[in-house]
DNA sequence: GTTTACATGTAATCAGTTACATGATTAC
DNA sequence: GTAATCATGTAACTGATTACATGTAAAC
């Protein structure tokens, strides 16, 4: 029941559904994704619930638009969802699954393998999250503890990013050095 | 797609689809959740497709059971799966946009009691992966880097738990601080 | 003229949750 | 006897993905 808030929180500016995809991809890509053919029933669903008001909007370039505001009877459930704590325990971690059972490939090589494409992902990841750290407090004196609150906010989400992915890093660093030391052992002494 | 090959990863060894719930709750609940309404049709539709193999046990307490394996089209799935290369970029947390949105609150002393609320959860999940590490490494000498494939594996994904749990619990205390400051400072000076 | 980006949607399917139903055995 | 744990399932619903369909406007 996450996306009807996350497409809430998005709504307080106006945004069209198209806007919101971009926003997923760019802001929102260390937490959460989707895809417009969830976005756009959802957005007319949330309409008719009255929980958002929309308009014709003109496009610079392009097609029409519709252009999706938070109402009022949004803006309190949104409220009453940040009231109710924290949603925790409901995350899905599909590599770690892979690595939990990794021995089942029976392949030293190929296990490492995985482990250094993990790696190299996480590499790639932290370099993006760090520019766009860079560029931000390059650009904003007030980076990060004199923003505004909403900016302040999303600098926390922007952290905690950078926390996860360093962290994920390290590990992937350690877990292909010990398997290396694992495999080369091996093979000194066999079975 | 995921849960089906977690199942397949974990039918190496027969469990029932109770077992298997145990073992999500107790191994597994790091990356991933599953519920027994979810476990027991899927076992079956699995068995229907020749990924498993199925036996009536006796239970030593309690009701008959239904003991699955993995059949050898199973562990050639779970290969394949493996053998694609990690799966990343579809994680989904849903507090981190909770915190994203946190400004929407307008009151500093509730964001401050949520993000308090956050820091405790990691706290106490910290401690029991502490635990269940202290508890493995006092048990076992091998512990952590000779300890047999599987295990080893086991290993790496408790490590990897335990720096993201360490990551998140750093972070919410600075997030605490940080907002602390911003609260005292917008008292001295309103507006 | 063709590709890319803009823009919105439907249909079919798959994955996951919540609620409900049933019954055995053990511990207190 | 009653609560907790063991054990398996179905039904209804919600959430999310994949594939398809349509069309505009700008850039090259």
């Amino acid at each position: 029941m996450s996306l009807r808030h996350i497409l809430l929180g998005l709504l307080g500016d106006p945004h069209s559904g198209y806007d919101i995809k971009k926003k997923f991809e760019h802001s929102l890509r260390n937490f959460w994704r989707a895809e417009l053919s969830q976005i756009y029933p959802l957005l007319q669903k949330m309409e008719d619930e009255g929980l958002l008001n929309s308009k014709e909007g003109e496009s610079d370039i392009g097609p029409r638009k519709r252009i999706y505001k938070r109402a009022a009877k949004g803006s309190s459930e949104l409220k009453a969802w940040l009231n109710e704590g924290p949603v925790v325990g409901t995350e899905r971690i599909a590599y770690m699954a892979q690595v939990y059972f990794l021995a089942e490939l029976r392949d030293d090589s190929k296990a490492i393998a995985f482990m250094e494409e993990l790696r190299d992902y996480m590499a790639n990841w932290l370099a993006l999250l760090e520019d766009r750290e860079k560029e931000w407090s390059d650009n904003d004196p007030r980076y990060p503890d004199e923003l505004p609150d909403e900016a302040f906010y999303q600098q926390l989400t922007l952290d905690l990013g950078l926390r996860k992915v360093r962290a994920n890093l390290e590990w992937s660093e350690s877990c292909v050095r010990r398997m290396r030391a694992r495999k080369k052992q091996r093979k000194a002494m066999p079975h």
